[in-house]
Order: C-alpha cells, then structure tokens, then sequence
DNA sequence: TTTTGTTTTGCAATCGATTGCCCTATTTTT
DNA sequence: AAAAATAGGGCAATCGATTGCAAAACAAAA
C-alpha cells in the first residue's frame, strides 16, 4: 500500500469543478449551497473515501471540541466510574475524551495538564495527584481560557467549578452509625492530611465523637494507612493497644478496610461482635467478604456525569467569568455485616 | 477576564524584532538559531505565558502524537488495566491517548473510530464490542493510513496486529484442572458465540473433555450466561437437572462464576466439594468471596503495556506494509478454593 | 424590459507552526 | 588575502478547512 494522500476538500471540488468553499459547505450542510451540488458533493465524497480532518478544522475554528481528564490511577474503581460516567455525556455532545493519570506524582500531574493545555481543550477535569506541590499548573489553565473542573481532590484555595463528595457529613454518618451500634473506642485510619477530602473525613469523625460526648483519643488515630497493606500494619498496631479499639474506621479506603478485616479474622477476633469495621468507596468487592462489609457509597458514575453536564449547561460557549459553581453530592453510608451488632430491620445486607 | 487571544510565535517574533520561523526553531530546539538568541525566545516565551498549539502544529506535520483506544466498557477491571498499561507507555512517549466505550454497542463503536480517524491519530487500539456488525470501520482505519491493533477480542478475518490471549489454552487447563479435581460432569457458561473469545474458550473446554474422554453433553452447555444474573440463571437451571453437573466453568467472566456461586450456596451446595466453580479474569473480588473462586488471570496491564509498545516498536514510523504481527499471551489458571477437593501442596490459597 | 431581491458560487485571507530555500555575516581553509 | 565553508536568520509556501465578502446567476417584482 502506498503513501497516498488523503482526499482533501479540494481534491473533491477539483475534481467537480467547484470551488473547495462550496464543498466545505456541503459538508458541513450549510444552507447557502444549492441541495443539488450538496448531493454531488457528499456522493463524491463518500466515494473519494474522503474524511473530514478536525486538526485543520479546530486550528481555523480555534477551538478544540475536547475535555481532558486528568486521574491519578486509571484503574481505580472509583475513578473509572467517573470517566465512564463523563464519556457517556460528552459522547452524546459530540465531545471527544483525552484521558491522563498522574500516578499520584505531582510533575506528572504537571506534564499532564500542560499536554492539555498544548492540545487548546475545552476543559480539563482533574482530580489532583496525593503528592504535595503547587498548582501553578492549574492557575495556567484558567489564564489560557481554558475551562477546569475539579472533583472529589481539590485545591480549595483555587477558584473554579468543583464537584465533591461532602466528605464530612458522609464521614459524620458513619461514625454515627458505629456508635448507634454501640461501638465507643472507634479508631480511625486516615489517609494522606494534604488532601483536603481526608481532611474533612477526619472532620466529620471528630464532630461525630465529639457530638456523642465520646472522648477523642489520640492514640486511636492512625496517620497515613491508605493502602491494604498500611491498613494491615496499623491494625495489628491498634489491636495490640493494651485497650484496643472495639471499631476502626479506615476512612481511606476500601482497600484499608480489607487490610483491617484480614488482620484481625487472622487473629480470631469476631466480627462485627468484637470489632465493627467500615470502609469507604463502595468498591464492588466490600460486599463480597465475610463478612460483608460497610461502607460509603460515592455515586461515581453518576458524579462523573454531574460533572460533564456542568460543563456543558454552565461553562460551554458560556462568559468566562461568570461565578464558579461548587457541587456538593452527598454519599450514602451502606450498612452491611461488618457493623451490624444490633438487628437492625431497615438494614442492607 | 476578557477573551485575550493566546500567544503565538508572531507575537514573540514582534517583540524581539525576529523573525517567526526563528522563534519556531529556537522553541524547537533546532542548532539553526544561536545559542543566545534561543534562550532569549526561551524566556520570553515563558514570560508572555506561550504555549505551543499543538494543532498547527500537528496539521502542518501533518501527523497527530495521538492514540485512540475504544473499549466496551472503560470500567470493566480488564479493560482499565489495559488503558492503565497502555498510558504508562505512551506517556513516556510523548504521546496522547483518547479513550472512548462502545458500551457494547455497535453503532457506537464505529462512531467511535470515526470521530479518532476524524482527529488523524496515528493507531487506534481496539477491543470489539459484543453486538454484531460489519467492520468496514476498521478496514477504513486501515485505507487512512492509520494504524490498528485489536487486542482481546478481534476480528479474525482482518488482517492487522492482534495482541490476544490465548483462551483456547488457558480454558483448556483451567478445564484439565478440574477434571484432575475429580469433577466429571463440568458444566460450560458460554458467551456471546459471534465474539471468537468464547467460541476459543469453548474449544478449549472440548478439547479438554475430549482429552479425558469425558462425554460432551449439550444439556450442560448453556449459551449466552455473561453477567452475574444470566450466570445465576443458568445455575438454577443447570442444578434443577436429573443429572446435575458436578462443576461450572464461567467460562465468560468472574461475574458470571459469582452467580453461580451465590445460587448454589444458597441451595446449600458445598463448594468445592459437591460442585466446583471456575471463573474467567481474575477480578480483584475472586479471592475474597467465600470460598475464593478460582479464575484465569489475563495480564491486564502487561498486557496494555504490550499492546503499546508493539506500536512503538513494530509501527511507529515504519513501512505500512509490515507483516502485521499476532502477539498471543498465555493466560494462568489462578487456583483457589473452589474448585481444590483434593489436598495440594502447591496450590495457591 | 428594467430593477430589485435572492440563491448560489468563487476568491482569498485566515488559524499557528513548520520548513525548504535563499541571503548575509562570520569563520575557516588554502 | 582570497576562496570556501559555515552559522544564523529571513521569506514565503504549506498543512486543510472555514468564512467574510464579492460576484454571478437566476427569479421575482415593477
């Protein structure tokens, strides 16, 4: 098969006699072409295998009907959830979907963004990677009139449309939940502090103790245990306390929480009885162990869509300086085997 | 903010009295602008806050640094691995990656690859959607001078690079496995027949019977039992049989061998020792049910990250008319609880 | 038939970066 | 010192589609 060219709009009007304007025209189904020649057209176009080149077409339009999304882990669940959620309402717009993961590196973060900005999107959605550092990367995307939506990890500090998960309430309810149990020593895992939605997880913990006259204990909070793996070592930290915890909230993860779970049905402790677990995400998997267990739900898919949706009723084609918009979604705790000591007939199994 | 126009090379040419083309080479790094003159443009680009348009500059190369890739499903485990694979290579190359689903659904999947050949990238990556169709779409792929690679599940009769497991086999002994358990009234969950992956998955499961000259019986093939509630389906009916079977293999996924595992517990059957169950994928929550479901593991993202390096190494700039290249990877059979009736000292837990 | 109005089509500039070719200094070679 | 080579930089065309404006063709109105 040879190099040949690609059929361009001039090989189709040279090869009609006409002008490349007046097929442009008919391509695009304007109405200043005669339904005749726009007939021709698109026959001879279609014969010529001819296809349109959007990177001519957005260059001279100069704009770029494209949103990148900027995650730090493609396939976390979570995550995935959102772009499918995100894709299913930009395909319908005819928007096309450029996908990034940071990794949880900053510098890759950067590089991705920039990459974005290089390609003139319409909007960049990003959620930012857990490693610390400065978002003048982000500050460059609002100065090249580039939409930007952030969702679930924020920059507060940064002025622009945010999608987010009331963390606190959320986090308030579960805690709340485990105390209507009669959970009272309830420990909590906590992930990364630079992040603002572990932040305000902790929050809500707080406020739940604090609200039920529960003492806040110091040695019962637990920096840093995000993973499976952190949330294992934590636990067989916490329970060898010499007054252990009667609940842990690995208010990181799922993941902690099957770290948690692991440990301590290896160390013969009986749950939920002796030990109410809940988790955070609502990962597929949480409702498969034994015993299942609780946790919060995000609504990730349709967060994703909440998402794309603001920017196609709020942002596009729209002033650039109208007021950011902050969208709170608040997840719902799943109450499932892990916490349920007391019968409970509304419950989920 | 008003609608300032962004930055061009003609700007910073006007500013420091050059000439374009000077600054293009100097930002391009070309040894064709002294070296002072190069890190003059350098910082004043920075300071008139330049960004490089990659549409012109990709419309005058008259190449685009991009990778498509269409899916069935962006949040299927599998599938956002290989996307996860796949991005870990082409970040390193500077590439970008345009992610779009098909849900499955035909019409949709070549609107997909439409809108990518639209955009000129230079590979689509692709996994074919379930629902039937031509695939003239591809063939256009191919007659654009753009490069294609199927992975998983392709079209056979289409002559370009596939990167696919080799089902056949890994059924084959996943099948083996079971009949060296003892079980020797297995069962077949099938998929979607015009997709090739079920039908190799199939001949894998022949062949195996065939092997150990264990009667084939269609009553205990059960077509189209791909999600969790077909698989369910058609446990109930498989265990309502005279004769039921002594084992199921999900032969279609993970979610499907959790149907069977759900409706067989709750008939009481014990797994592994009166039926056993065998799934497809290795998802995350096989290992966590109760017992843990043994299951084929594909790879995901070694795979993704396969897939894109074929194309850097065997495509990328290269002749169009290589002998296009069918990667096969060996799946492994992961063996867990639910099908180990016989003690194993090797097995994995 | 002339004038006015409406379609339809063509011309040419434009979007922003790249690159082949040419020209002028400057350096190197003989 | 003259000739040759090299470095540095400018001009202008180019990628392919779009679009404001002008021209031509045709239809309708006077």
């Amino acid at each position: 098969m040879q190099r040949q060219k690609r059929t361009t709009i001039y090989d189709i009007a040279l090869k009609l006699n006409l002008a490349a304007s007046s097929v442009s025209r008919a391509l695009s189904n304007s109405n200043k072409v005669n339904a005749a020649t726009k007939a021709l057209v698109l026959k001879t176009a279609a014969e010529m295998n001819y296809q349109h080149n959007a990177m001519a077409s957005n260059l001279r339009k100069g704009n770029n009907p494209t949103i990148g999304v900027v995650v730090p882990r493609i396939n976390q669940f979570f995550f995935s959830n959102i772009i499918a959620g995100i894709e299913e309402v930009t395909y319908k717009k005819g928007y096309n979907l450029i996908i990034c993961q940071s990794n949880e590196l900053h510098a890759r973060e950067v590089d991705c963004v920039n990459a974005l900005v290089n390609q003139h999107v319409s909007c960049i959605i990003i959620s930012i990677a857990a490693e610390n550092g400065p978002y003048e990367h982000l500050q460059q995307v609002l100065d090249h009139q580039i939409r930007l939506i952030q969702f679930d990890r924020v920059v507060e500090e940064l002025d622009t449309f945010k999608v987010i998960n009331n963390n606190e309430k959320a986090s308030y309810e579960a805690v709340t939940h485990l105390i209507e149990q009669g959970y009272r020593r309830i420990a909590l895992l906590e992930g990364p502090q630079q992040l603002d939605i572990f932040r305000q997880r902790k929050e809500g913990y707080l406020a739940a103790l604090r609200k039920h006259n529960i003492p806040v204990l110091e040695e019962l909070m637990c920096e840093n245990a995000w993973t499976k793996e952190l949330g294992a070592e934590a636990t067989a930290q916490l329970l060898g306390l010499e007054n252990p915890p009667d609940a842990i909230f690995a208010s990181t993860s799922d993941f902690s929480a099957l770290g948690v779970l692991e440990v301590a049905t290896n160390k013969g402790i009986q749950i939920p009885k002796d030990l109410g677990i809940c988790g955070y995400s609502n990962e597929p998997f949480t409702e498969l162990t034994s015993p299942s267990i609780t946790t919060i739900d995000q609504y990730s898919i349709s967060m994703g869509k909440t998402i794309a949706n603001l920017y196609f009723q709020e942002m596009e084609g729209l002033e650039f300086n109208v007021e950011p918009k902050i969208v709170s979604i608040k997840p719902k705790v799943i109450v499932r085997k892990s916490t349920q000591r007391i019968a409970d007939v509304n419950a989920t199994t």
